[in-house]
DNA sequence: TTAGGTGTGTAGCACTTGCTACAGGGGGTG
DNA sequence: CACCCCCTGTAGCAAGTGCTACACACCTAA
């Protein structure tokens, strides 16, 4: 590897984590640079634009959550969608999983709005999320095993939305309700 | 009602049109002034700061979707959860209400990383989609019917979030499977 | 008439934003 | 040695940000 892209390589770690503390809008390019521990005029020399180090940064944080679902759940099993639900729910109302919750409602919010990258990130990072329900949901006969995959991730990040905006137990109470 | 505050009125109908068509982000001060048709020195005329011009723009939105959840079910009648959601989703999934499914992201995206005044209009918004809820829904007995609430609204959200990630009929798919 | 409060436009300040021009260090190759 | 190219720091630009100082017209009350 090019010692550019492995100065890339190492930025990227420490962007992701920042991201993850302070999210997408308080971030501008000088800060992402100090979190980096870089200049921002090196920041715009390992990646094109902001878009660029943002994208990146949010791809990073993405492919490491998916790392843990894959960790959290056993490849190979399959659950009805009440009791993957229940597991999934478990999994994403965990403490440690808010500060992602948090940015991925920031990165549906830009592309909400149409901002470059966000769209195309946020189509994948869900779609990253589907194909790991689909591939842990049994759809028992269901003729639309995608379109069940898709109401549990609706569910799920909707129970995130709504942990964002109450802090009691309000979410667990209805997480409990599931299935 | 002092003129000062007739103009106020004025200025937050217009105000809501903007953000709804333009989101919270991509308004500063000037582009709301514009939009509302007076002078940004005008805007702080009215409105002590930034902050209390969306929040007053933010609570006029919210006070329009009410009243229209309102008319579109008949005040009295009780439904249960696998019908309320079914109701509910096909309201929140109509093009029509896009616009404010987008902007309560984003207000909730802002809620998020604790910008204020946004934590509390996200929670007053919710509170009333909750109370909304908690009005149509009969409970069938279930001991904590806030808690069955929360689960519709979180299930109505959850979708609205998927639906901006995908422009197909996935978000329909999942939908026609609620309940 | 004068004093004072109310409403409004002009201009601008201090700051942050993403990004860039320029110069120079340092190491490998001829 | 000389050359050149990869890397990096300094400085700064143009645009946009929220917000404010100031002046001035207008109306009302003493």
């Amino acid at each position: 590897m090019a010692p550019r892209d492995e100065q890339r390589e190492r930025v990227l770690a420490r962007l992701a984590d920042h991201l993850l503390a302070i999210g997408l809008a308080r971030s501008s390019l000088r800060d992402l640079a100090r979190a980096a521990g870089v200049s921002d005029r090196m920041l715009l020399y390992y990646f094109a634009d902001k878009a660029e180090v943002l994208a990146a940064a949010c791809e990073r944080v993405a492919s490491g959550v998916a790392g843990r679902l894959g960790e959290a759940f056993p490849a190979g099993t399959r659950l009805p969608m009440a009791g993957l639900l229940r597991g999934a729910a478990a999994l994403t109302t965990d403490p440690a999983m808010r500060p992602f919750m948090r940015l991925w409602v920031e990165i549906v919010a830009a592309a909400a709005r149409g901002e470059a990258p966000f769209p195309a990130i946020a189509r994948q990072v869900l779609d990253s999320f589907l194909a790991w329900v689909d591939a842990h949901l049994d759809p028992q006969g269901d003729p639309d095993p995608a379109a069940l995959a898709a109401l549990v991730v609706a569910t799920i990040d909707g129970l995130a939305l709504v942990d964002i905006c109450r802090d009691d137990d309000l979410v667990d109470r209805a997480a409990a309700r599931l299935g």
